[in-house]
Parts: C-alpha cells; sequence; structure tokens
DNA sequence: CTTAATGTTCCCCA
DNA sequence: TTGGGGAACATTAA
C-alpha cells in the first residue's frame, strides 16, 4: 500500500495531530512489527515529546526530544489517530491528548528505534536533479525498473509509481538503465516527478488497503494508466495493457508506448 | 483450493 | 562485486 504519495499523505494528516504531543505509554504485542525487545522499546518511547513528524523515502521518522522512531508501512501498515484496535492492532501510543494506534494484518511493517534504515537510503526522487540522476542510471547494467525499486538508489519508489512513471516516460520496464539515451533519462526524470506530484495532490492510492491517518482513502488509484489494467486499451494508443512478471513482481506496460 | 497483493531481505547461482 | 531469480515472511480476498 505505502509507496513515497501514500506515506506523504499519512505524514501531512499525522503531524498536526503529533507535534508537541507526549507519549504517556506505549504497547506492542508483534515480534513481526517490532522485533527484539518490545518492552524496551515501550520505555523508551513512553515520557518523550514529540518534536516533528516526517517522511523519508517510504519511512515516517518520528523525532523525539530525544531520540526517535523510523515506521516503515510494508505493505498494509496503518498509522491511525481516529480509529478503534483491532485483531490487527500490534501498536498503541497513548498519547497526552488522544491514541495512535498501529494496525498491520500483514505485520510486513516495522516500528524501530533509531535511523539505521533510513540512513542506508538512496537520494529522494522529488529532490534529485536531472544531472545526478541520469549520471547515476547510466553506472547502472541492470534493467530499469528492480533498479527504481532498490531503495538504496532512490527512495520512495513501489511497484504502483514505477510501472506508473515507466509508462509516463515511454520506456519498457526491461531497458538496461545504462542504455537510455539522454532524452530519455530526461523524460523519465520529469515523469518520475510529475506522477509523484499529481498523486500526492490526490492524496495516494488506494488498492486494497491504504487509508490515510484520519482513516480516508486516496484517489489516485482512479487515474492509473497501467498499473491493475492488464488487457484494458492504453488510454494513448489503444492498445492492451500487458502484465508480465518482473523480478517477481507484476508489471504492467503498454507493448506498443513502451517498445524495448 | 489456488493465486496474487502497495515491501524488504536473504539465499543461490552465473 | 554485480546482477538475476526465487523464496520467505503473514494475512486476506478474489
Amino acid at each position: 500500500m505505502p509507496e513515497l504519495p501514500e506515506v506523504e499523505t499519512v505524514v501531512r494528516t499525522l503531524a498536526p495531530y503529533l507535534t508537541g504531543r507526549r507519549v504517556i505509554s506505549a504497547r506492542f504485542t508483534s515480534r513481526f512489527v517490532t522485533p527484539g525487545d518490545r518492552a524496551k522499546l515501550a520505555r523508551q518511547v513512553s515520557g518523550r515529546r514529540i518534536e516533528s513528524v516526517a517522511r523519508r523515502g517510504k519511512f515516517i521518522v518520528i523525532a523525539f526530544d530525544r531520540g526517535g522512531l523510523a515506521v516503515h508501512l510494508g505493505m498494509t501498515g496503518k498509522l491511525l489517530v481516529s480509529g478503534i484496535e483491532t485483531v490487527h492492532t500490534y501498536g498503541l501510543f497513548t498519547l497526552d491528548d488522544g491514541v495512535l494506534l498501529y494496525d498491520d494484518p500483514r505485520q510486513f511493517g516495522r516500528i524501530e528505534w533509531g535511523h539505521a534504515r533510513v540512513a542506508k537510503l538512496g537520494p529522494e526522487p522529488l529532490d534529485i536533479g536531472l544531472a545526478e540522476f541520469s549520471a547515476s542510471l547510466r553506472k547502472r547494467k541492470t534493467q530499469v525498473k528492480p533498479l527504481l525499486l532498490n531503495q538504496a538508489f532512490l527512495a520512495g519508489l513501489g511497484n504502483i509509481y514505477v510501472d506508473e512513471i515507466l509508462f509516463a516516460a515511454g520506456i519498457h520496464p526491461l531497458t538496461p538503465a545504462a542504455r537510455l539515451s539522454a532524452g530519455r533519462a530526461a523524460k523519465l526524470h520529469q515523469a518520475m516527478v510529475d506522477t509523484l506530484t499529481l498523486a500526492i495532490e490526490h492524496r495516494g492510492s488506494s488498492i486494497s488497503d491504504y487509508v490515510d491517518a484520519d482513516g480516508n482513502r486516496g484517489n489516485f488509484q482512479m487515474l492509473h494508466r497501467v498499473y491493475g489494467r492488464e488487457g484494458e486499451p492504453c488510454a494513448a494508443c489503444g492498445a492492451p495493457i500487458k502484465k508480465v512478471v518482473v523480478g517477481s513482481r507484476g508489471t504492467h506496460y503498454c507493448p506498443v508506448c513502451q517498445k524495448r
């Protein structure tokens, strides 16, 4: 569920509620979401004042007056400021005003003390300039789709947005990154900025699970042009959208607009 | 019953 | 060291 536009929307809805709040107590109940000593994590968080809530890649970074948390929503994670506990609520923060719930049926998400994983992320797609982006593409022989999914290369893109961006740029997902011309690299950069910006404006994509911190769904799924549209006519040329498997991820593209 | 799902990591092989 | 492919993690919905 959560790629850059979804996590950005969660952060924007979360920050006004959390900034300045104090954590009274916390409880964690999943050995997957919170590996290691869960009671210790609850003690570390308790009593802390929340200074800021920010996004880095797909991580939600919560900074306290001392230390901080990195939250990754995995596939089905939700951070909710207005919600009720379910069987899949694996984190509960009691605040001086309200509660914050972490809900995650598949438990692929993580709540971790510190920023160890955040430090390993590549640049932000909305910050990297064209020159640096083109230069880094040129160094990589791998296929462009798996490369864009690599969080150490760029932080925040996932399966939906890579497919949408490659369609907008007219680039086949299996094209070797190093073989993209300067013109096509520029087109890819522009498609990345445009697609992510528009998706944030539409508050992200709600395919099945995703909701923001208030429990509201996003709308960008209405504007998907290839993701989840196998067999439907291409918006640009009318050819049926194809779906193949690349690196064990479903990959959607137009065989006419995105030639190898 | 089988398959696939917005993600990441690890293992095996070339 | 790089790159490709697949499995694993846990759950649910189609």
